[in-house]
DNA sequence: TAGATTGTTAATCGATTAACAATC
DNA sequence: TAGATTGTTAATCGATTAACAATC
């Protein structure tokens, strides 16, 4: 593995727009990219890119600029896209189905590969083709089969804690979490929170700043 | 209005954090906290909930702590959470449905007044109490009528940027996008992205990091 | 060769952490 | 009063911006 340096939240979030902008460079047949483009699409400045592509290891050619997919796929892979990865979503709700029938997950390598409530209403539906919601009993056994290292949290606060512990206990490697709490985890669990309670909170915040 | 600074992005996830944890102690009858009990809860230094605290206004009391109700409410001010907003969604999908259903609203102060969709088959449908599904068509004037502040972009990629343009057109203030792109506007419109699938590449990123 | 564009270091800026003074 | 806890400034750290050298 490469001993790429840690990226900054912000570079992070930035280098995914870029990826956003190869992708679709790449539909139009597009072969080669100057940061000056991709700033321009991005509204950032061109050499706010450069930096952000620096350390990655990138290898554009003064004049040319940077090949459109060797770049996407050096971004990919600083993002561990291309690995297979499973994961299993915790609380058929409405959010619970939006994410299961959302396309993000095959674009960033994962596979949504069981899904758990504990409504016995719910419980047998079919989630997403061949993947039928399973009781929430049987979380353990399935993460542990499925090999799955990644949860994902869409039920109600007051039992997001619950099912974290759940998710850690039969081995998961990371949570997404949709609850509005802050979930503790041992030290080596990556939690990546995602209120969108507070994303509306901070809109609220940045309108009233915009005023 | 109360000349505050400029909070940072990472400071509002904080206090957005720190209201939560505050929320919870009122339902438990709390009326004083320090901030190492904010700490400990959120998983910070005392130090650093004071710093975030410092410039809001804050009127701790050395030996006592913080009044819990008289914090909360400090927050919520700088988020003008208690200000009366309106709101409306386009794309009234799975995440649509999701969204319309959730009671993140009236927390942050926004009243869902409109859903819109161009599918003749949803329109019509009750989004919520009170709330039909109209036709896209009709956003320029119940934008107006409703005195909407806020759209919330739930469509696909490929229809975002023209529902932008609809709702820029049409007057809101602020756009709350969750299409996997980055959606241009004038100057003085708040857009905030929130991308599910960027949220999971963060996660794998993070996930990789951690090996 | 000339010049456009990238790679990389240096300077600036802002946020976080540490230290400590103020005060209930 | 003594000491716990907050308010506020100073020091450190990291990220961004600016400058420029390298090179196709």
């Amino acid at each position: 593995m490469s001993n790429l340096k840690k990226l900054s939240r912000a570079s992070v979030v930035r280098l995914e727009l870029y990826l956003e902008v190869l992708e679709q460079m790449q539909k139009e047949g597009r072969t080669h990219v100057t940061s000056a483009e991709i700033g321009e699409y991005a509204g950032l400045a061109p050499v706010k890119i450069r930096q952000d592509l620096f350390g990655l290891g990138t290898d554009g050619k003064p004049r040319v600029g940077y090949d459109v997919s060797d770049l996407a796929q050096l971004i990919r892979n600083a993002f561990d896209m291309d690995r297979a990865k499973s994961a299993c979503l915790v609380g058929f709700g409405n959010l619970g189905r939006a994410l299961a029938g959302s396309n993000i997950w095959s674009k960033a390598g994962f596979r949504l590969a069981a899904v758990f409530d504990r409504d016995p209403n719910v419980i047998g539906l079919e989630a997403l083709e061949d993947v039928q919601v399973k009781s929430i009993n049987e979380i353990f056994g399935v993460i542990k089969s499925e090999e799955i290292e990644t949860g994902i949290i869409t039920v109600p606060a007051s039992a997001a804690q619950d099912t974290a512990n759940h998710l850690v206990n039969a081995g998961v490697r990371s949570i997404w979490n949709f609850a509005p709490i802050k979930i503790s985890a041992p030290e080596n669990i990556v939690v990546e929170n995602q209120s969108l309670a507070w994303g509306l909170i901070t809109l609220s915040y940045r309108m009233k700043l915009a005023m």
